[in-house]
RNA sequence: GCCGCUAUCGUCUAGGGGACUAGGACGCCGCCCUCUCACGGCGGAAACCCGGGUUCGAAUCCCGGUAGCGGUACCA
């Protein structure tokens, strides 16, 4: 089995473009197949070698890996030309100046189904001499037989005038050269199948299989787009989201799995991966899912593993006693440092919190309490704190929300935040009762003399 | 317009003639847990596009309608 990915160099890995290289991967991987990565390149001025990287670097990131390529259809021209005069020569193709305009000339004379056909010249553009009876027909793997009839079908421009091949033509030539035996690409793509299936037959040659995926939309419907946010593995990427969970989520868009199990590493995905069973309906990409998901495997993650992601994401270091402490309550990489960054950079400032909290009755003197308890504790770690800390709650005889708020308010400057005893033991003693005794410093100066 | 495709909770889906009072997940609502926020647990509201067939029996098969989508380039 031999499969190939293809996706259009436009920079930006978009997320349906993802799912593609992921089915063509766990199609060639749980077969052990060969997987093809090939660069559509016959648009020369989008394949720039920035937006090439560009696609490779999100690829790997989804740990997607590819056994031959990246292969460029430029740097086939050569062999694309030898074909193009080979069915020039044998008649299967002619030349033509004929322009889309005329295509419309000839269908409001002779009908819109009626598909077009011209005059062989000596100059113009090549195009593919479609039989006039007869159907173009393939048994889709995921859509089941599909059929075009002839007579409705333009016959193909496969090469400009200047003699450069077009995709539909490449394309097929690259897939037969290859020995391509799979072609998994976008529902989009289905009308290009006939065209590319002529070119196997104008040289009697055995076309691969097809399946074409329905397309990923928008929550309104619509393609999928930046309108609805992140739209490509690029941007997933850079609001915080895991590999694992991308590869989770998209690959259970319209997979077809049996729904009693949703979390699966990339090799089970594999194992289980069967293309005749995907779904044909398009799929609305849902991020609030990917979401959840995403913290099922950041919450799987082993805590050493998380904060190396952790570091290089935020740049920052020494992060792993604050990762320990907050991976039960973020989704994403991005969540991490709002919830964690008084630890490093003192408390934040949210004055709503701070007034709210202290109004309360007895709120100060339960500070008060909790900082003489904090000096006496030794050692300084999270079970002698939270002793300390509820044997407070129970002398004052306090609701401990009423001793734990304050004190939270006081090292975090908010009212969320991780565990209490946890966050005070990471902070430890010195910067704690610096931070409580600020607290209390500025209430002081918010109400003089009572 | 023409060519092609699709149709189960808001969303992702299970279902491939009787096991369907239609199952699961996200989201939503309520309760529990609880130092906040989460996590977790329990419970709830929520769907077979419409109309005809076929059949003893249809979410499942057929036809029609409707709606949506893709394509319709000397783009990929």
């Amino acid at each position: 089995m031999q499969v190939r990915f293809a996706p259009s160099p436009t920079g930006a890995l978009h997320i349906g473009g993802a799912r593609t290289a992921l089915y063509n991967w766990l199609l060639a991987r749980g077969q052990d197949g060969t997987l093809v990565l090939r660069i559509e390149d016959t648009d020369r001025e989008r394949s720039t070698p920035e937006n090439v990287e560009q696609i490779l670097d999100a690829l790997r990131w989804l740990r997607l890996d590819w056994d031959e390529g990246p292969l460029f259809q430029s740097q086939r021209a050569q062999r694309h030309a030898e074909v193009v005069a080979q069915l020039l020569a044998s008649g299967h193709a002619y030349r033509s100046t004929a322009t889309a305009e005329d295509v419309r000339a000839y269908k409001q004379r002779l009908g819109a189904e009626r598909g077009f056909r011209a005059e062989p010249e000596r100059e113009g553009a090549v195009r593919l001499r479609v039989p006039d009876s007869g159907a173009t027909s393939f048994d889709d793997v995921v859509r089941g037989l599909t059929s075009f009839p002839n007579s409705s079908q333009d016959d193909p421009v496969i090469a400009r005038a200047d003699g450069s091949a077009l995709y539909n033509f490449a394309v097929a030539i690259d897939d037969l050269d290859a020995g391509i035996t799979h072609v998994v690409r976008g529902e989009d793509h289905v009308s290009n199948t006939p065209k590319q299936l002529l070119v196997f037959a104008a040289l009697g040659a055995d076309p691969p299989r097809y399946a074409h995926l329905p397309l990923l939309y928008g929550p309104d419907g619509r393609k999928l787009s930046k309108r609805h946010g992140a739209a490509s593995v690029q941007e997933l990427r850079a609001v915080g989201y895991l590999p694992e969970a991308v590869d989770n989520y998209i690959a259970l868009l319209g997979a077809g799995f049996a729904a009693d199990r949703e979390h699966f590493t990339l090799s089970e995905l594999a194992e289980r991966f069967r293309l005749e069973r995907v779904s044909k309906n398009p799929a609305v990409f849902d991020e609030r899912k990917l979401r959840h998901m995403n913290g099922e495997w950041l919450r799987e993650l082993p805590v050493d593993e998380l904060t190396h992601r952790l570091e290089q994401y935020t740049g920052r270091t020494e992060l792993r006693s604050a990762v320990e402490i907050s991976r039960e309550k973020i989704q994403t990489l991005a969540d991490f440092w709002p919830l964690v960054s008084f630890l490093f950079d003192g408390p934040v400032e949210d004055q709503q919190a701070f007034d709210k909290v202290f109004r309360r009755d007895g709120a100060v003197e339960n500070l008060v309490a909790a900082r003489d308890a904090l000096a006496q504790v030794e050692p300084f770690g999270v079970a002698e704190v939270e002793k300390a800390l509820r044997g407070v709650v129970e002398r004052r005889a306090a609701k401990p929300a009423n001793v734990f708020q304050p004190l939270r308010v006081a090292i975090a400057g908010t009212t969320v935040s991780p565990g209490i005893f946890e966050s005070v033991a990471v902070l430890g003693r010195e910067q704690t009762l610096r931070r409580i005794d600020g607290a209390l410093a500025r209430l002081k100066g918010a109400q003089p003399e009572g």
